[in-house]
DNA sequence: CTGTTGATGCAAATCAATTGCATTTGGTGG
DNA sequence: CCACCAAATGCAATTGATTTGCATCAACAG
């Protein structure tokens, strides 16, 4: 563990939803507001970076569920449209809460020794992906994107 | 299922590493040239897009080998830089062979519905590597990129 | 030909994620 | 405040990819 990463967050999200917002969009979706539910996206909206499941599990505090609950809450989550799904290839999906109206597309700089993880806005694949379009046919082209490197703790540590 | 999907990929690899080739890299790495090693490279070599290790698997032709065995030989094959791992996010890992020499960067075109794959030379990314580097301290960075979308034949598919 | 080392088969173990099922609970209309 | 229904949950069992322990085999160097 190193300490909590402050500085490592590049694109730092300004809006974060709030309580009433998050409680209003599970209402419209008619889904219910939940103990569990409420402690899931708190833990969220505490944390700017990427969660795993076990990792939110691991910090609803007061309020305990069963890890299966969250498995179920974050896909549900996500097929609201409130949670954004990464996948950083290390066989572990990771979860950061939306902001209403925001799709959350955006990119990371992962440590690959101590898996800090770096916010990125720049998106040069997007630019691209009308050209694919046209080149091959495809509709409803996305992307995904991350970058993985060893991030500056990790050097000198390498060196100490 | 759909046929061969031949006229799916864009980027075609000009030199196709020749047995010799990659028994001689075996021999370098002090691996041994063994059957199902032989059989394995041969499947990758008669196809061009990513295959898993069940496809592999299944597509060996006269020398049967356990399931186990393909899967330790793709990670040693990988850790020898003679195969590149692949990830779509689909919890499979898929495998290209490399030509020596080639570090088979690339990305691809997946489509969602049916899993035709489609070869990307394009590479942004690559451009940003360096300013990331400079902007956050991190060091050796690599990215993956991949596109998703729906391929020509499944949007008609759709239609009908 | 023979020893050493890497490779393999087979079964069992991991690990993330999902699911069946019985039970509970939020939200709604009385 | 009460009753009801759909959604949510706990718990255990399951799935599926991938890995691993272990005993046996087979390359290949000398």
């Amino acid at each position: 563990m190193k300490g909590p990463c402050s500085q490592h967050t590049h694109r730092h999200r300004l809006i974060q939803p709030s309580l009433t917002d998050l409680t209003a969009q599970l209402r419209r979706n008619s889904r219910k507001i939940t103990a569990s539910r409420q402690a899931i996206l708190n833990v969220l909206r505490r944390h700017q970076h990427p969660l795993t499941n076990r990792e939110i599990h691991a910090a609803l505090a007061g309020f305990e569920c069963d890890l299966a609950t969250v498995y179920r809450n974050l896909n549900t989550l996500e097929e609201m449209g409130m949670v954004r799904r990464f996948d950083f290839g290390d066989g572990v999906a990771r979860f950061e809460l939306l902001t209403e109206g925001d799709d959350g597309h955006h990119h990371h700089l992962v440590c690959t020794r101590c898996s800090t993880v770096v916010e990125i806005e720049d998106c040069f694949p997007a630019e691209l992906e009308a050209a694919l379009a046209a080149r091959h046919g495809f509709t409803q082209i996305s992307h995904k994107l991350e970058f993985f490197g060893v991030c500056p703790e990790c050097r000198v540590q390498k060196l100490a």
